[in-house]
DNA sequence: TTGAAAGCGCTAACAT
DNA sequence: ATGTTAGCGCTTTCAA
């Protein structure tokens, strides 16, 4: 490969100016940049990642770890429009990005996912959750004193930033939408407790506050229907409650845009129809560029501005070689759609 | 960070004897394996990727490049499907996998995307494609005798490798399966010739070759709606299609599955029903995991194993320093579903 | 079986 | 303004 030395033989100069010539040093002569610029640009040279490395212990990549599997449409919706903006920004700082996924919390899986920390190949790490950070991976973070920015899970450690969405606010402000719909009786989708994390629950308490406050003549607890995330089988939950309710709901409030399909399944499986009996409204914001039959009514997160901002602390962090917490909760937008009828 | 030196003194060793056990050298008393590693663990030290870099020459890491935008939905199920089989076979060699976005050849967006190459961040390259190579990507390739395997699109290039579907073969045999189904007049989507590749020119050279084997009482080229990739619009086409032949086929051939809902689209609004009046066929195999109302009769590619495929074929080229082109090319399999009816 | 020395490509600190 | 020296963490000689 071309080294300085090479492009120092070319230009008549020794190693050492060329190296400031790459790195923009001042007392360079005129006259000389130019000779070295001309024999850089004529042998293609670029410095070494590991010389670089080696000497400031920075190696300009970062790691994006998440639990995420990647064959898993909705979920990896998310992951994707938020690389979005990992990516741009990436780009404009010259990181690079290692993509991995890291195992599930609790699960046993034998490899070594830590590995690019411990050889300290990558600054700092970026970890689109869903699910907790893994205790492990905690612990590495401060033995290597790495700065990690989480997305999409409020993360309990003091060491680790946090980028996500107000889901408090989100979930209470969609109630009041159909509640101003002209609803009465609203229903919520959410998850079994053991699947269940700090955003879902966060939706969850929003929906039950609004219809406290908003005087709903029901109790908001016994309309919410816990099931699976990314199951084929959620209909059957669906379907059930609404041949159990005596007063059926006439809209749900689906936590994630995943269920909303298969919510309006087992809606009409349970004779009824969507949206002309029951309204649907979803979370996320994705549902309506895949091919659902229903423009959905949904809660679009600004999922690439996330992720930009993620890497901005990020970067920040590496460069200030810090690994404070910093928080960055953004605002959801509220998206109307035919899943919601007015009544 | 904790370095050879730091275990070699907890374990009261020489710094190259850490080195020995590290690589798992024959030469080393049991005895002192022993104690180095009890060192190792006790420091968690895992050896520096810089250092071992600027020895090897290798980085263990490789790149990952592709012109899709990460938020297209469609594309991207190409790209995610492929990644899958990617990492597993990186995470079985301790590789890492950058991730990157190689602009569409032709466009000029000003980022130096191949600073990775030229700065001997990553020992390989896969492209995924659905567009060619850009060609000075492929100047620097062979400048840096960097090997490179593309998924996804014919290289030109005798130093690249190519891991693809049977295209031709799909095309011809998925004409095979509608005409077993019944029907006698069948029509095909295609892309305007500006954005045409090899995969989708050979699907449309099967669709063509088939017809006339099977006799056909037809020109099948007159049959051919030529429209874009992914948009919005692409039904505008299928309806004017619709509306202008005077015998419509029974059948549409979609040489995408992300055209497929727009072909249903397209010929609801022409007055004909999908599949009673028209049955539609696509080609890749996802739609059926999106929310598309329909089951789709389609043409599944093994697209993680071709992604594993892939990366065997780069680690290989890797270890024996080689850039000699190699091609695997898989078969794709039909798979039946409702829109397409028999008759 | 173990160790010492040299060098991979680069930059910071110190000459000139 | 330019060059020399040393050292980052590691492995490959070569020596003991």
């Amino acid at each position: 490969m071309v080294t300085q030395k090479d492009v120092a033989n070319l230009a008549g100069v020794s190693f050492i100016t060329v190296s400031r010539v790459i790195n923009g040093e001042p007392n360079v002569k005129e006259e000389t940049r130019k000779k070295v610029q001309a024999a850089i640009d004529q042998l293609g040279y670029a410095p070494s990642f590991a010389g670089q490395v080696l000497n400031s212990g920075r190696c300009n990549t970062i790691a994006v770890l998440t639990p995420i599997p990647f064959d898993q449409t909705m979920r990896t919706s998310y992951l994707l429009n938020v690389l979005v903006g990992i990516e741009e920004t990436c780009r404009k700082n010259e990181i690079d990005m290692i993509l991995g996924v890291a195992p599930i919390a609790g699960s046993n899986q034998n490899y070594d996912y830590l590995r690019p920390f411990k050889q300290k190949k990558v600054d700092g790490i970026i970890y689109v959750g869903l699910k907790e950070l893994p205790e492990e991976m905690l612990s590495e973070l401060a033995k290597r004193k790495l700065p990690c920015v989480v997305i999409g899970d409020r993360p309990e450690s003091s060491l680790v930033s946090w980028v996500d969405t107000a889901n408090y606010e989100a979930g209470y402000n969609t109630v009041k939408k159909i509640w101003e719909a002209g609803h009465r009786r609203i229903g919520f989708v959410g998850l079994h407790r053991e699947i269940y994390n700090a955003n879902i629950s966060d939706r969850e308490r929003g929906y039950i506050q609004a219809l406290h406050d908003l005087g709903a003549d029901y109790k908001p607890e016994e309309y919410i229907i816990r099931t699976e995330f990314e199951s084929k089988d959620v209909y059957k939950d669906i379907k059930n409650a609404f041949t159990t309710w005596k007063n059926p709901p006439t809209a749900l409030f689906c936590c994630a845009d995943s269920l909303v399909p298969q919510a309006a399944r087992g809606i009409n499986e349970a004779g009824l129809s969507v949206p002309d009996q029951v309204s649907l409204v979803g979370f996320d914001g994705f549902i309506n560029s895949s091919y659902f039959n229903l423009n959905v009514a949904t809660n679009v997160q600004p999922l690439s501005k996330m992720g930009q901002k993620a890497a901005e602390i990020l970067f920040n962090q590496i460069s200030e070689a810090t690994t404070t917490k910093e928080t960055a909760i953004f605002n959801v937008t509220f998206q109307d759609g035919d899943s919601l009828r007015k009544i």
